[in-house]
RNA sequence: GGCCCCAUCGUCUAGCGGUUAGGACAUCGGCCUCUCACGCCGGUAACGCGGGUUCGAUUCCCGCUGGGGUCACCA
């Protein structure tokens, strides 16, 4: 039994619970997407549950258009949540702004508790406060000058608006064993008196996030290192509240590959980025798998193998940057192996970048795709390379490239390509090794027929071996490709 | 600036006192070859600096330097 499996006052081992908890303020990008990776592999791995919560709190930022792209490509990497959001669960709503009378219901006992306080200082105090601050030091760091922290109930303007602060304790720190960093331990004094609620009844990140995560009965709480420092302000809240802290993992930052903080402005940072590109999800979850975190020497691997290997222990503490290259290998190498990906669920995955080449399900019949994806493969780096490394087989007639013909479909090549049509019509057996044996047995020499037929075939001149290509075109198209490219070559 | 965190090849990392410091990507050679790839072989390339502790430090401790995070009525 694991620490972690352990849960609750009695001791008793109960399956971990983890949560995914975006802000829905745009699309999920690949440092989110990573974080939700480990908090699912922990959760899969233990037998526990998933929880998806969004915490649409902020009014300004958040929309619905980003809660269904959120949801969109947490579903197309197949990160799937047992409860949140149209799967319902016993501790839903699972969105922060349903959840606001349960908010103010627990800053009110903090308050009756003399844990918090109301604020009735309004923005503009605040804000004339801080600016004659730094006209005094321009350096100052503001801190709230404790205006209402000494304040009661008499004190309350009624009817006007307020915030809840808590009343930080002046000594004593916030401790808590990371599962990554280990033991970390903040000085009270360097925490101001932060506010729980804003007067608009909309919790604070802080303040939400420590209700919500005690009342989903989160375990274990994985989340990115920018919030590390947040950690000591909610362990106090759990003080406060009389709850039992849940274990926390802060995952290092992935950084861009400058080292700054990875936004929009560096290429592509979103997940459906990713899979336009014609990555697989596994290929993007492999690379952010082993980004932070390791298993030995191994580089690549299956869903499966990452969740019997993954460990929170395992995981780093030093940031990283991201590497498109290596990111870019690792997910050919999902497209590579069969192993990784199936004939079947290749063919599935390239289907729609065939069609976005103008290519229909028609005329790409099932049988002749899985027969053709072992020789393109190695290939193809993406599906979008994959699409057009397929696309001769498909299209009637093959698209020929100008620099192709030009040079090996001219009057010169044509009694050759004529003679191989009648070469292999005559074939016996239509197998790549028959194929190529034959053309030996004719007196004809494979170098010096090989780049004519692939042109006359394909259209191209780099192509998977001809033969091979052949064997997938079957007789009759070979047949026909030939005569055709007979014909273009006299002119 | 306060508080917190981090530090091995260009990049992702292995290492958990004694190693020729390993792997992967990238890069540079070569081999294979019907083209293009894949694959294979080989090369270049790292323990930030200074003190300790120790018979011995990449590894443990301290300082420095460097990098990052966070200090909102954002999350």
């Amino acid at each position: 039994m694991t620490r972690a499996a352990t849960h609750g006052n009695a001791g008793c081992p109960m399956p971990p619970r983890l949560r995914f908890a975006p802000s829905p303020s745009g699309y999920l990008h690949i440092g989110g997407a990573r974080t939700a990776l480990f908090n699912w592999l922990w959760a899969k791995k233990q037998g526990g549950r998933f929880v998806l919560r969004i915490e649409d709190t902020d009014q300004d930022r958040s929309s619905l258009e980003s809660v269904r792209a959120i949801l969109e490509s947490l579903r197309w990497l197949g990160l799937d949540w047992d409860e949140g959001p149209e799967v319902g669960g016993d501790c839903g709503p699972y969105f922060q702004s349903e959840r606001r009378g349960r908010y103010r219901q627990l800053a009110d006992e903090l308050v009756e508790a003399g844990k918090a306080y109301r604020c009735y200082a309004t923005k503009e105090e605040l804000d004339a406060a801080r600016a004659a601050l730094k006209a005094q030091d321009p350096k100052a760091q503001f801190v709230y000058p404790g205006w209402w922290r000494d304040k009661g109930p008499a004190d309350w303007l009624e009817g006007r608006p307020f915030v809840y602060r808590f009343r930080t304790p002046a000594e004593g720190s916030a401790r808590f064993e990371d599962e990554v960093f280990g033991v970390v331990e903040t000085p009270n004094s360097a925490q101001q008196d932060f506010v729980l609620m804003r007067s608009d009844g909309f919790p604070l990140y802080n303040f939400s996030c420590v209700a919500d995560d005690h009342d989903m009965r989160i375990s274990l709480v994985g989340r990115g290192r920018d919030h590390l420092g947040n950690t000591a302000q909610q362990v106090l809240l759990y003080e406060a509240l009389g709850w039992e802290p849940p274990r926390f993992a802060h995952l290092p930052m992935m950084l861009s590959p400058k080292g700054e903080k990875l936004s929009k402005r560096h290429a592509a940072v979103g997940v459906m980025d990713y899979a336009a590109r014609g990555m697989t999800p596994m290929g993007v979850l492999n690379y952010l798998a082993r980004f932070g975190w390791s298993h030995g020497d191994q580089e690549i691997f299956s869903r499966g193998e990452l969740i019997e290997a993954f460990d929170w222990k395992s995981c780093g503490r030093s940031d990283g940057k991201f590497d498109e290259k290596k990111f870019s290998d690792v997910a050919f190498e999902h497209l590579k192996e069969p192993r990784l990906t199936s004939d079947e669920d290749y063919a599935a995955w390239v289907r729609p970048f065939l069609a976005e080449n103008g290519l229909t399900d028609e005329q790409v019949p099932e049988g002749t795709l899985r027969a053709a994806l072992p020789t393109i493969r190695e290939r193809a780096r993406t599906l979008v390379e994959a699409a057009v490394a397929l696309d001769y087989y498909f299209r009637e007639p093959p698209v020929v490239e100008e620099k192709a013909r030009s040079k090996f479909l001219t009057p010169a090549h044509a009694p050759l390509l004529a003679q191989l049509r009648q070469v292999y019509e005559g074939a016996p057996r239509w197998t790549a090794e028959a194929l190529e044996a034959r053309l030996a047995e004719q007196g004809l020499e494979v170098k010096l027929a090989a780049q004519p037929l692939r042109v006359a075939l394909t259209g191209r001149t780099a192509t998977p071996p001809i033969f091979d290509v052949m064997a997938v075109l079957g007789r009759e198209r070979t047949l026909a490709r030939l005569g055709r490219g007979a014909e273009l070559a006299a002119g």
